[in-house]
DNA sequence: CTCAAAAGAGAATCCTGCTTCATTGCACAA
DNA sequence: TTGTGCAATGAAGCAGGATTCTCTTTTGAG
C-alpha cells in the first residue's frame, strides 16, 4: 500500500542512480530506467511527475551524500588549515577516484534542470570552503582574502582543473592522481595564504580511502 | 560566384552569432538563424554540413577573439606580475560586461560537440596562463608553484566564480561587477604568491574598457 | 536567346525520446 | 464466485528541431 509505493520509488530511483553512475545522465533515459528498475515506461509517471523531477531527485540523493561528507570534515575539530587540506583532499580525492560520478555531477553536458541543480551543488561546496576560510582569517593562519570570492574560485578551480583528465575515458588519472590531488590542495592553501605547504614528493596520510558508491 | 559563396557563409555566422550574443546556443535554431540570415533553412547546408558544424565555427570565431585578446596581452612587454594582473582583469572584466556572450561561451548548457570546444576554450586559457606562471617563477617574482595546475585551477576557477553572477537575467555584477573584478585578480595574484595585491578601494586603471563585440 | 547546371526555397520527413492512455491484470470485499 | 477499483503495461502519440527532397529560379557559357 503506502510502503509498496515508497518501495517502488526507492527501487526506481535506484535503477536510475545506477545507470547514473554508469553512463552518466545521458544513459537515464526513461525506457532504461523503467527496465532496469523492472517496471513499464508508464509506470514511472506514476511515481515521478517528469523526467525532470526524476533526475533532479537522483542529483539530489547522489550529491547530498558528497556535501555531507566534505560539511562533516569542515566540522570536525582541528585548525582551518588542517580541516581545509582534508576537504580539498576530499573533494579533489573522491573526483578522482569516482571519476564517472565527478564526471555526471559536475561536468557533463545536461540540460537546464540539472544545470541549475549543478549550480546549487556548487554554492555549497562554496559556502563550505568560505566559512573555513573565515574561521582560518580568524585565527590569523590565513591571510586576510575576500573569503566569498576566493569560496567560488576554489569550488570552480577544483572541477574545473579535473575536467579533461576526468573525461570517463581518459586514463592520466589512473597514473597520476595522488600528484593531482596532492597538487590541488597546495594550490588551495596557497590560495587562503596558507603558511604550509604539502610535501610534494612524500605521500600524505589520505583521511578517506573509500571509493565513491 | 566563388564570392557569393563566401559572402553568404558569412551571413549566415554573422545571423548566428548575433542569435548567440542575444540568446545563447539554444537560440541559435537553424530555422532562426535562417529567417535571421534572411536564407531558407534549406539553403543552410548548401553552407554548411550540419548545425554542430555551424555551431562549432561561431564559437570558434567568438572564442578565438577573446583568447587573441588575452593571448596578446600575455606577450606585451612588463613583468609578469603586470601581465598577469592585465591578463585576468581583461578575462574578468570582459566576462562581466559581455554577460550574455560569457555566459553563451562558458557556462550555458550545450551539447556535446560544442562542450568539447569549449574544453578546448578553457585549455587555451589554461596555457597562457600557465606561460606567465612559469616565467613569473623564473624571474623569481612568484612562488613555485606546480603552473600547469595552477593555470588550470585559475582558468576555470575566474568562470565559475562568475556563472551565478552571470546568468543572464542576474544584474548584482551591474553593481558590483568592478570590485568582483578586483578581488579576482587578486584571487590571481595570491595563488601564484605574488608578492603585491591590488588596493581594494582605490580604482585601479583599465586597460581595455571595450565592450565585448 | 537557349539551355544546362548550380543555388534557393520551404514544405515534408525523419529522428529521438518523453509522455499519455486505452487496455489488462490483480487483490480484496461482498 | 464475481464485481470493483486501483496499479501496471507498453504501444502509440506527440513535440521539437534537424535534415532532406523536389520543384523553381537564377546564372552564365555558347
Amino acid at each position: 500500500m503506502v510502503s509498496r509505493v515508497a518501495e517502488n520509488r526507492r527501487k526506481i530511483l535506484n535503477a536510475a542512480r545506477e545507470l547514473v553512475l554508469e553512463g552518466g545522465f545521458a544513459a537515464a533515459q526513461m525506457s532504461a530506467v523503467a527496465a532496469r528498475a523492472g517496471v513499464a515506461t508508464g509506470s514511472l509517471y506514476r511515481y515521478f511527475k517528469s523526467k525532470d523531477e526524476l533526475c533532479r531527485q537522483v542529483f539530489r540523493e547522489v550529491s547530498s551524500r558528497e556535501m555531507n561528507l566534505l560539511a562533516n570534515i569542515a566540522e570536525k575539530p582541528g585548525s582551518p588549515t588542517q580541516r581545509l587540506i582534508e576537504v580539498a583532499d576530499n573533494f579533489a580525492g573522491r573526483a578522482v577516484r569516482g571519476r564517472r560520478l565527478a564526471f555526471a555531477l559536475l561536468s557533463e553536458p545536461v540540460d537546464v534542470a540539472l544545470a541549475e541543480e549543478r549550480r546549487r551543488f556548487r554554492r555549497t561546496h562554496a559556502s563550505i570552503f568560505q566559512g573555513l576560510i573565515e574561521e582560518g582569517i580568524a585565527t590569523g593562519e590565513f591571510d586576510n582574502v575576500d573569503a566569498e570570492i576566493t569560496a567560488a574560485c576554489i569550488a570552480g578551480a577544483i572541477p574545473t582543473a579535473l575536467v579533461g583528465p576526468l573525461a570517463p575515458d581518459s586514463d592520466v588519472l589512473d597514473a597520476r592522481g595522488d600528484e593531482v590531488v596532492k597538487s590541488l590542495v597546495n594550490f588551495v592553501l596557497k590560495c587562503v595564504g596558507a603558511k604550509h605547504q604539502l610535501d610534494q614528493t612524500t605521500s600524505q596520510p589520505k583521511p578517506q580511502q573509500t571509493t565513491l558508491q
